[in-house]
RNA sequence: GGUCGGGUGGCCGAGCGGUUAGGCAGAGGUCUGCAAAACCUUGUACGGCGGUUCGAAUCCGCUCCCGACCUCCA
C-alpha cells in the first residue's frame, strides 16, 4: 500500500499520515449550523471530506468520523455587539420553538446528504446535547486561569494564553496585535471583553432569549466553538487525528477551537487539520446579496437563470471531485456541461467493461493496465487527489472502450487483469467516489417494471427496423426523445438512458 | 488597510525544475437505414516584465488582475 499524505493546514505542508492507534482513525468535521437550508458551497465540503472518509476506510482504517450539529451558540456578528443567536433569530422570525427550527434544517441536511449519496458520519452530536460537557470544559479553561467571567458571561482570555506561552494564531497565522490594531469599526467595541481578541466560551441570555440552560455563572447559553472543541474531546479524545472543516472557518473557529482544547486539557486537539475550499459560481464567491447564488434544488431542476438545465446530483457530485478539495471550484453551466457528459461516459464504460470477457492467460497490454490500476491510489494516496485519480480512471476508459471496439485485441488483456480491472472501476466508483446510477437501466431503484417496458419498446422497435419500417421505429425513437429518454443504437442491440 | 491563496489552451481542471494530465467543446475518422449515441485519432497553454539555471508553467523579484479571511459563513 501507498503512504498516504495529507496536507495539514498547520504546517501548510504535506505529510505523510500516521493515525495515532495504528489502524484506527479519529476524524472530527465541523458540521452544518442549522439554522437554514444546506448551502451549497456547504455541500462541497461534505462531499470532500465524504470521499476522505470512504478513502481512509478504502485503505483499511477503522475511521471514526464524527460530524457535529450546531444548534446553538452561533451569533451574529459579535457578542459585544449584541449579536443574536442564529437559531434563536429564526425561531423568533417564523414563531417557532428553536428546537423545530433546529429540526427542519436538520432533516433538511440529512436528505441533502442523501441526494449527494454522502455516508452519514459515525456519530452525530448536537451542542445542546452536550450543555453539560461544554461547561465542564468552561470549568476547566477557568481553572487553568485562561478564562475570566464578567457579569455572567465567560471570556476566554487570549493574551494570558500567549503569555503562558501558547501560540494563538498557530492555524490561521494570525497575529494577535494586527487583530488590535484593526481599523475596522466592530473590533474596537470591546464591551465586556478585556481584549478584542478574547471570544466568548458562555453567554448569559436576556431574558427573552429562549435557548437557556442553567450554568455556574448565569442562565445562559454555550458559544460558538466550544460545542466542537467538547464534543471531539468526548468522542476522539483529547488528541486525534483529524480535524476538517471549511477553509472559512480557519479563523476565527479553529483557533479557537485550539485555545479552548490546549487551555482546557493542555493538548492540541487534532494532529492535522484538513481545510476544504470555497465553492465559487462564475468566478465569485455565492452571496445571496448580489444575486449570485443557487439552491442545490434549483441546480437539480434546473430552475435559474445561472444554468441553461439541470444537473442531476451525481453529475454534480462528479463536478465537485473534478477539482482538489483545496482548489476552489468555480460552478459554471459550461463547466457542469462537461461534467455531465464525462460523469455519464464513466458510467457507459462500467457498464461495458461489465460484459467483457477474455480467455487469455496473459495480455500484452497487462502491463501497462496494472500500472494504470496501481496509479490510482497513488493520486488518492497524495493529499486525495480525486482530479488525479478521476483522469486515471479516464485512461483505463479508453483501454477499456478500446478492448471492446476491437482497436485493441482479444489476446492484450488477460482474464485476470480483465477482472481487475472491473473490480478496480467498481471499486473508485462506488465506494470511492461515492458516485451512483441514476437513470436508466438497472439504476438503483428500479423495479424492473420501467426496465422491462423499455425491453418490451426497444423490442417492438427493432422488429419494425428488421422489416425496414422506418416511420414506426422513428416514431418510437422520436416519441422517448420528447421524454428524455434516448435510444441508443450500438452493435449489440439498443439501450437507453433517462436524461 | 492587514493576512493568505490563485492566475494554465475556447471552457473546467491537474501539474510544483527537463518527460502526453484528464474531461468538455472543436477538427478528422469508424459504426449506422437516417440520426443520435458510442468509439478511435488530433491541434491549440502556461497574466506581464525582469532574474537564477544547460533548461522554468514550475524557483526568485517586481507588476497587473482575481478570490478568500480579518465580521456570520463550508
Amino acid at each position: 500500500m501507498h503512504k498516504l499524505q495529507v496536507f495539514n493546514s498547520l504546517s501548510k505542508a504535506k505529510e505523510d499520515f500516521k493515525p495515532l492507534h495504528s489502524d484506527h482513525v479519529g476524524m472530527y468535521v465541523c458540521g452544518p449550523t442549522v439554522y437554514s437550508d444546506v448551502h451549497l458551497g456547504n455541500c462541497r465540503t461534505f462531499v470532500s471530506f465524504d470521499v476522505i472518509y470512504r478513502y481512509l476506510m478504502h485503505l483499511g482504517y477503522k475511521v471514526r468520523y464524527v460530524r457535529n450539529i450546531t444548534d446553538v451558540g452561533h451569533l451574529e456578528g459579535d457578542v459585544d455587539i449584541g449579536g443574536e443567536d442564529k437559531i434563536a433569530k429564526k425561531a423568533r422570525l417564523e414563531q417557532l420553538e428553536p428546537m423545530e427550527v433546529v429540526q427542519k434544517y436538520v432533516n433538511g441536511f440529512h436528505q441533502m446528504m442523501d441526494i449527494f449519496n454522502t455516508l452519514p458520519p459515525s456519530i452525530e452530536p448536537r451542542a445542546t446535547g452536550h450543555i453539560m460537557e461544554q461547561i465542564e470544559m468552561i470549568k476547566d479553561i477557568l481553572d487553568r486561569g485562561l478564562a475570566y467571567e464578567k457579569n455572567g458571561s465567560v471570556y476566554f482570555n487570549t493574551p494570558k494564553y500567549i503569555e503562558k506561552g501558547y501560540n494563538y494564531g498557530i492555524l490561521s497565522g494570525r497575529v494577535v496585535e494586527d487583530l488590535v490594531q484593526e481599523s475596522r469599526d466592530d473590533l474596537k467595541k470591546q464591551g465586556e471583553k478585556e481584549h478584542p481578541s478574547d471570544f466568548a466560551l458562555w453567554i448569559k441570555a436576556e431574558p427573552s432569549h429562549l435557548m437557556r440552560w442553567r450554568s455556574p455563572w448565569s442562565i445562559g447559553f454555550p458559544g460558538w466553538h466550544l460545542e466542537c472543541s467538547s464534543m471531539s474531546t468526548k468522542y476522539l479524545g483529547e488528541h486525534f487525528d483529524i480535524h476538517g472543516g471549511g477553509q472559512d472557518l480557519k479563523f476565527p473557529h479553529h483557533e479557537n477551537e485550539i485555545a479552548q482544547n490546549q487551555g482546557a486539557c493542555g493538548t492540541a486537539p487534532a494532529r492535522y487539520w484538513l481545510h476544504a475550499n470555497m465553492l465559487l459560481m462564475n468566478g465569485r464567491k455565492m452571496a445571496k446579496s448580489d444575486g449570485n447564488t443557487i439552491t442545490p434544488q434549483e441546480l437539480f431542476s434546473g430552475n435559474s437563470s445561472h444554468i441553461s438545465k439541470g444537473y442531476s446530483p451525481m453529475v454534480v457530485r462528479f463536478f465537485m471531485l473534478q477539482a482538489h478539495y483545496r482548489s476552489t471550484l468555480d460552478l459554471t453551466d459550461e463547466a457542469l456541461q462537461a461534467a455531465e457528459k464525462g460523469y455519464n461516459r464513466l458510467m457507459e464504460t462500467y457498464k461495458i467493461l461489465s460484459g467483457l470477457e477474455s480467455t487469455a492467460a496473459a495480455g500484452t497490454a497487462d502491463a501497462e493496465l496494472t500500472k494504470l490500476i496501481e496509479q490510482l491510489d497513488i493520486d488518492m494516496c497524495d493529499d486525495f487527489s480525486t482530479p488525479k485519480a478521476l483522469a486515471t480512471l479516464f485512461e483505463l476508459s479508453s483501454k477499456a472502450n478500446a478492448y471492446k471496439g476491437g482497436q485493441l485485441s482479444a489476446d492484450s488483456i488477460s482474464s485476470e487483469v480483465l477482472q481487475k480491472l472491473k473490480d478496480t472501476f467498481k471499486v473508485f466508483l462506488f465506494d470511492v467516489f461515492g458516485l451512483k446510477e441514476e437513470y436508466g437501466e438497472g439504476a438503483q431503484g428500479s423495479n424492473g417494471l420501467l426496465d422491462g417496458l423499455m425491453n418490451l419498446i426497444i423490442d417492438i422497435r427493432k422488429s419494425a427496423r428488421d422489416n425496414k419500417d422506418w416511420t414506426t421505429a422513428d416514431k418510437i425513437r422520436d416519441t422517448l426523445a420528447e421524454l428524455s429518454v434516448q435510444l441508443k443504437d450500438g452493435k449489440d442491440g439498443t439501450s437507453w438512458t433517462k436524461s
